[in-house]
DNA sequence: AGCACGCCGACT
DNA sequence: GTCGGCGTGCTC
């Protein structure tokens, strides 16, 4: 009689040696053990008790000895067969492990609900705020700075924000706990909890009809769902300006799919900033639908998963790890603005949502429906050679003109003795709304409310001692910061070179708020920036305020370029368009199209028509000058001749092996190993190696960073090969310490 | 990566 | 004589 055996991926497995584990199955598990369970196995030398997921189930193994699960997480399978093989799939696409994949395909709160002892967390996050007034906070600061340095910097904090969430205001300070304590004892501070941001999802009474489609919508719709019902796999691209409706083709496919009792997955790059379109989508589908996303809580999360996974909803909606959704007879995938960043994952697995909807629908014989305004030239590259289907929606809602753009030259405004961030012609559009009643935007290309600080005497700033990065000066908790490790101190009173006066300058959103104050004393004015601290939940409060009280001036960074519709929003100012033009990597100019194109979009939703005003220091451009026209075919043209001549995507795809270390010397020698074991393994004609060079940022974390680029046509071999390169390195004694691994089309950083 | 096994220096 | 230094090698 053959004895069962169990192939399973180990969480305790690092790259290097991840691989399906043979284990016996004991008698009194196997009736229960099946594939796609979660046990726990005992691994390596001190047989430590390990999770791991059951890829298969066998008779019999090659090996001798094998060690038993020890015991069953779930009672049911938690993954498909098909989940298992997009696992399997993930690690070799991505360069992870199967369990990192197994971990990114499930929710987090399937594992709170097996410990048994947490429960799963609840909606509120926990507050600070001050338990006394103002004045009398600021002065126990100043008493107790000698002596309690951190607990004078929480309270300043606190002085200038009515109430925080504690971690941030610990983040920000980079105080511990015990000092928020100390002061909540002598009753300075008062901890409560707050809740968090719900969806707003309530089921209508009675659902909307479907919404009518123009000729234009309807001839879109007509071909994908034709695509749709061939039951083949397949790609389409839905290139619509901003206003043209997409959505409508949207609800109309899904409710296709759904009337044909399959699943669909709508795929967002932003869920907390685009409220309006889960509203519609809920009045149109109701209970069918569930919203997967980072904003809710652990719990809210799982609770959505399980309503997909046991076929209570058939339309999921929600951002990149929604890709994952656990729909049974999967119809279609929109994946909505696709050329928006946030569809990449930045950590392990470095995944794209594109990639994993493309193999999913590959395996399902169904659709991917790609949509944007300003598609990823790649996508658009794939429909113009016939490998995607191709529609396009050209009309605006109402019939409305694009806004009218207007190109300011800032070297001439610097000339002319201007050097602040606003041009005298914006300023004079920007009064003529506050005249007119209407509202403006306007759109800094930059993070935060920061700015640099020098010494006028002797030009000294302060750099991070952990990152090669200068710190940048926060107003919100008068420190610097460091952007990419967290570090922060305070400020001197002098300059700690030399003695000499401290400058601050630099041109974040709070310069805009300060020259705008100056220029129109008195007036209301809005500011949202990414970074800035803000409490929990707080942007559609702000979104709401600045409808409702019709508040003339709203300032911020990249999130007032999201689908945000402002009917009274007639004039959107972008003060430094060329910011993102040099950013070093070869997407760069394709982030300021799609930037420019967006926030220009902002202006004129309503009935009124739009202006834009797009401040330059290379008005000649012709990036920013294609953007200025809305001419996204012309920028398609010389973007892909560009392209070409950089060998770049899509005529090669582009991978990356990352290094990093504490010692550069060794990091720099590992990478010299890595581009020798990647010559031998792949050759050199049809690869083309780069580096390793040091990134942008050289160093993060007293760790040094060096990258090597793969240029190439990506396949399996090749791929393998990147990996061995990589398990080489890593299982190199000389480079130990040194960490390393391979991603594809690498963000920059 | 962890973690045990192993083979050489300063201690009760 | 041993306690423990961290080099070396494996993980079903």
């Amino acid at each position: 009689m053959p004895v069962l055996i169990a192939k399973i991926a180990v969480s305790a497995a690092t790259y290097w040696i991840d691989r399906p584990y043979d284990y016996l199955i004991p008698e009194e598990l196997g009736d229960k053990l099946r594939p796609g369970m979660r046990v726990y196995v005992p691994f390596s030398r001190g047989n430590r008790r390990c999770e791991g997921i059951v890829l298969a189930v066998t008779d019999g193994s090659k090996l001798e000895n094998l060690k038993p699960v020890l015991a069953l997480l779930d009672e049911a399978p938690v993954l498909t067969e098909e989940q298992i093989h997009l696992a399997l799939f993930m690690r070799e696409r991505f360069f992870c492990t199967v369990y990192d994949a197994v971990k990114t395909i499930l929710p987090a709160g399937l594992w709170f609900q097996t410990d048994g002892k947490r429960r799963v967390q609840d909606k509120t996050v926990e507050m600070a705020k001050l338990a006394v007034p103002g004045d009398e906070a600021a002065d126990t600061a100043d008493r107790i700075r000698h002596r309690a340095a951190q607990q004078a910097n929480l309270l300043d904090m606190l002085c200038s924000f009515e109430a925080l969430p504690v971690k941030d205001l610990l983040l920000h300070c980079g105080a511990g706990r015990p000092s928020l304590k100390a002061l909540c004892t002598r009753g300075l501070v008062e901890l409560y909890r707050r809740e968090v941001y719900r969806r707003p999802q309530l089921p209508p009474e009675e659902l909307t009809a479907l919404p009518t489609l123009n000729g234009e919508q309807a001839r879109a719709f007509a071909g994908l769902s034709e695509l749709s019902k061939a039951g083949k796999a397949g790609a389409a691209l839905l290139q619509g300006v901003t206003g043209s409706g997409k959505t409508s083709v949207y609800i109309h496919l899904i409710d296709e799919q759904l009337s044909l009792g399959k699943s669909a997955i709508l795929l967002v790059p932003e869920i907390a900033l685009t409220p309006q379109m889960l509203q519609t989508f809920s009045s149109h589908f109701g209970d069918e639908v569930a919203v997967l996303h980072s904003s809710l809580s652990v719990g809210e999360r799982y609770d959505e998963w399980k309503r997909v996974k046991s076929g209570r909803a058939h339309l999921v909606i929600g951002t990149r790890s929604a890709v994952f959704a656990p729909v049974e007879k999967l119809g279609l995938i929109i994946i909505d603005e696709e050329q928006e960043e946030t569809y990449r994952s930045e950590n392990a697995p470095r995944y794209h949502a594109r990639d994993v909807a493309k193999y999913r629908c590959a395996k399902a014989n169904c659709l991917l429906l790609l949509a944007s305004a300003t598609p990823e030239l790649q996508s658009r590259y794939q429909a113009e050679i016939g490998r995607y289907a191709y529609f396009r929606l050209e009309t605006r809602y109402n019939a409305q003109e694009l806004p009218q753009v207007r190109l300011v030259d800032m070297k001439e405004e610097l000339r002319a003795g201007n050097g602040g961030c606003i041009s005298n012609f914006l300023a004079e559009e920007l009064q003529k709304n506050l005249d007119a009643g209407e509202q403006s935007i306007l759109f800094l290309n930059r993070r935060g409310a920061n700015k640099l600080i020098s010494c006028g005497d002797c030009g000294f700033t302060y750099r991070c001692p952990r990152c090669s990065v200068s710190l940048t000066y926060h107003s919100v908790n008068r420190r610097l910061m460091c952007h990419y490790c967290g570090y922060s101190r305070r400020v001197d009173e002098s300059c700690p070179s030399c003695g000499g006066k401290l400058k601050y300058v630099g041109a974040g959103t709070q310069l805009v708020v300060e020259e705008l104050e100056k220029r129109f004393p008195g007036r209301e004015i809005l500011r949202m920036d990414s970074d800035s601290v803000a409490p929990v939940g707080s942007h559609e409060e702000l979104f709401e305020r600045f409808r409702k009280e019709n508040i003339p001036f709203l300032v911020g960074t990249q999130m007032v370029t999201k689908g945000l519709n402002f009917e009274n929003v007639t004039l959107v100012g972008v003060l430094s368009a060329d910011q993102s033009l040099y950013a070093g990597d070869y997407r760069a100019g394709e982030r300021t199209f799609s930037m420019i194109t967006q926030v220009v979009g902002r202006s004129g939703r309503g009935s009124k028509p739009g202006r834009a005003v797009i401040q330059t220091f290379t008005p000649a451009n012709e990036t920013i000058q294609q953007a200025a026209r809305q001419d996204y075919d012309a920028f398609y043209a010389s973007e892909l001749l560009l392209r070409k001549l950089q060998n770049t995507p899509p005529f090669s795809d582009l991978l990356a092996v990352t290094l990093s270390g504490t010692e550069e010397e060794q990091v720099q020698q590992a990478g010299r190993f890595v581009r020798e074991t990647l010559e031998q393994l792949l050759g050199r004609d049809q690869v083309l190696l780069l580096g390793p060079a040091p990134l942008g940022v050289l160093r993060v974390n007293n760790r040094y960073r060096y990258r090597i680029h793969i240029h190439c046509r990506a396949n399996a071999a090749i791929r393998a090969g990147i990996s061995q390169a990589v398990i080489a390195c890593c299982t190199d004694k000389r480079f130990r310490g040194v960490s390393v691994f391979a991603e594809n089309d690498p963000p920059n950083m």
